[in-house]
DNA sequence: CTAACTTTCGACCAATGAGTCGAATATTAA
DNA sequence: TTAATATTCGACTCATTGGTCGAAAGTTAG
């Protein structure tokens, strides 16, 4: 029972090797420039057992954005709940994914990045993008009530939106990769980028 | 003489139209994505043909991008020298390229959204590359003045430009497409985000 | 009308790369 | 030790696609 609950684990970990090695030719390479043999040697491994532990390079692909934008969602749920000002709710949302980012980059770097380089419709829509939706939905509502409670600039939620995106973009990927960054550091962010209207 | 300016011009119209069909299958499909027989198709040609008006697949791609950063710059160019604030120039150059934009949303749209999808290192690099960094570095150094002058949240420039960037984007692509944007909407939508501390 | 030139494209070539297969090599259980 | 099971990969197939070639069709000038 051990030895194969042993197995199971030595699997998994070659699984996420396999998926690492991915995510790093994905980011230079993009998805159609990407070779399973490159990831395969990437990984140690010989391409054919790539397919061994996965389907196609798309499941490949869709495991890791999957697993990412899955992660973080989880991660903010607990965010969106309780009657805090919507302002204080989208500070922790940012501090959340921010202390993600910063115990994975290379895979949030490539989550951020991945969704504009994809277009091909592959008929179904691939299972990450529902996280990612209810991310960008959440985000956007909460916007919405803080713009109506003034908390944030009176303009259109989704511009809002894209423009604080930008800004923690930025914050997160150019930080002086000096680890965390505080609630207050978040907080004084916007408070320069959106004016002392703090939370009510 | 008078012929062959004609045969001139239409070859330069054959050459248009390609490039005009390949914007929007890059688009779609991104530069891998897309095939030369969908472009040629797209275009009303045989694939050989667009051999024979280019050189290659990545000619084509690199022909659009320079002209359009090319575009972008001249028409830019003018708005930075004269002694008016860094904030009356940035919204000049908003202004402008929204013009230049609502003047041919697929090139621009491209031309926004393509940046981040390349990556292959093609060892030279290309030549649109130059004009788009020449526009950032504008764009920076602008803001980071404005920022001294109190113009412009005291933030990192790079922060700022990239979220002033996400608005830009959002403004134009989402507007109601209902033709230019005027200067004073420019204006009133920094106002909003960046707060009433107008040109000094 | 004809010779020169321009434009177009069907058919082809060669490279690349996803995905498969079966045989080999480990590993485990008994 | 051995039979079953799990893992690995070399060698292959096969479809796609960038790019080439040469022949045809169209144009133009004289």
């Amino acid at each position: 029972m051990t030895i194969s609950e042993r197995k199971l684990q030595e699997r998994k970990m070659r699984k996420e090797l396999i998926l690492k090695s991915a995510i790093n030719v994905f980011k230079s390479k993009g998805l159609d420039g990407a070779t399973m043999d490159e990831i395969a040697q990437n990984a140690g491994f010989g391409k054919a057992t790539l397919y061994y532990y996965f389907k196609s390079k798309e499941e490949i692909f869709n495991s890791i954005l999957l697993h990412g934008w899955n992660v973080i969602w989880e991660s903010i749920e607990d965010d969106i709940v309780g009657d805090e000002s919507p302002r204080r709710k989208f500070i922790k949302i940012i501090k959340n994914i921010t202390e993600l980012v910063n115990n994975d980059r290379p895979l949030y770097e490539f989550l951020f990045y991945a969704p504009q380089t994809l277009d091909k419709q592959t008929g179904t829509e691939p299972a990450w993008k529902e996280y990612q939706q209810k991310l960008y939905n959440t985000l956007l509502h909460l916007i919405q009530t803080g713009i109506e409670k003034k908390q944030f600039p009176q303009m259109e939620p989704r511009i809002v939106l894209k423009a604080l995106g930008g800004v923690f973009h930025g914050m997160v990927f150019w930080g002086k990769d000096s680890g965390d960054i505080t609630e207050e550091q978040i907080e004084e962010m916007l408070d320069n980028l959106l004016g002392r209207n703090k939370s009510e």
